[in-house]
DNA sequence: ATGCCCGGAGCGTCCGGA
């Protein structure tokens, strides 16, 4: 089964190109993130000429997750993190796909560093965490999948030094990533490619794309019962090169 | 230090993104 992860910013004004990479991808099942589309305004009847079944929690002008589906049924379980009602951005969506449970996840940039923007990507990843937990202790198939807006390591970072006062790659992001890890999930890309420089963002700014000045920020996060049936994984970074391109390529794993 | 590029909202020019 193939799942993928894309950051389609902008799901209307994106939506030929959404189109043709899913018919050339064929994935199972994908999590999108940054609709910018409102719940009405979501494509549904193109997604299902496409071959696929919809989830989506939209919100006007930014943000907005969805989980798309070929043949597993998608049941909803919920489409707000728990642990603050007054949380009114998009950008959490989780549901029982097959067998498995899936959470698609947008991440608060949080930029700029310091700020109110900063702490509250902080406090949304304290509120993950704590809802990640949960997730493990039922012991089914589970993966946290999405836009995570953190590069873990220095490596997934074309310079690092140019990032280290930046809500992506501040210390204190990376270390809730690595507490979120610790408590036993599997980086699946970086597990699968321990040394490889991967990104999966290349921002319209400066020809990042040209010079490859790229950032990895999407990721698949694995319970262990689906890190035992991982076997693939990589990016369709081809996808960054077309014309009217996200400035995120999507993710894939491929799992047994 | 700033603009560089984008989509969306909505009609001049911001906001948010990373």
């Amino acid at each position: 089964m193939k799942i993928a992860t894309y950051n389609i910013n902008g799901i209307n004004g994106r939506l030929p190109l959404l189109l043709q990479w899913l018919k050339e991808a064929k994935p199972d099942v994908v999590c999108l993130q940054e609709l910018k589309a409102p719940d009405n305004r979501f494509p549904l009847t193109a997604i299902q000429e496409a071959g696929y079944q919809a989830l989506w929690h939209g919100q006007k002008g930014w943000n907005g997750v969805a989980i798309l589906s070929r043949k597993l049924p998608i049941q909803e379980l919920r489409r707000a993190l728990p642990g603050d009602k007054h949380d009114d951005h998009s950008r959490y969506l989780e549901a029982i796909v097959g067998k498995m449970v899936i959470a698609c996840i947008y991440l608060p940039n949080g930029n700029p560093y310091p700020g109110v923007k900063f702490d509250y990507k902080l406090k949304w990843f304290r509120r993950l965490a704590t809802h990640a937990r949960t997730l493990l202790a039922h012991e089914v198939p589970v993966m946290l999948v999405g836009d995570f807006n953190v590069m873990p390591t220095e490596l997934d970072v074309y310079k690092p030094e140019k990032y280290f006062d930046n809500a992506l790659f501040r210390k204190e992001v990376r270390a809730a990533y690595q507490r979120l890890l610790g408590q036993g999930w599997t980086d699946a890309l970086r597990h699968l490619h321990p040394d490889k420089r991967i990104y999966t963002f290349w921002d319209y700014l400066r020809h990042a794309w040209e010079r490859d000045a790229g950032l990895r920020l999407d990721h698949f996060l694995l319970n262990d019962q689906l890190a035992g049936r991982l076997q693939r994984g990589g990016v369709d970074k081809h996808v960054r090169g077309w014309p009217k391109a996200s400035d995120h390529a999507p993710a894939w794993i491929m799992i047994k």
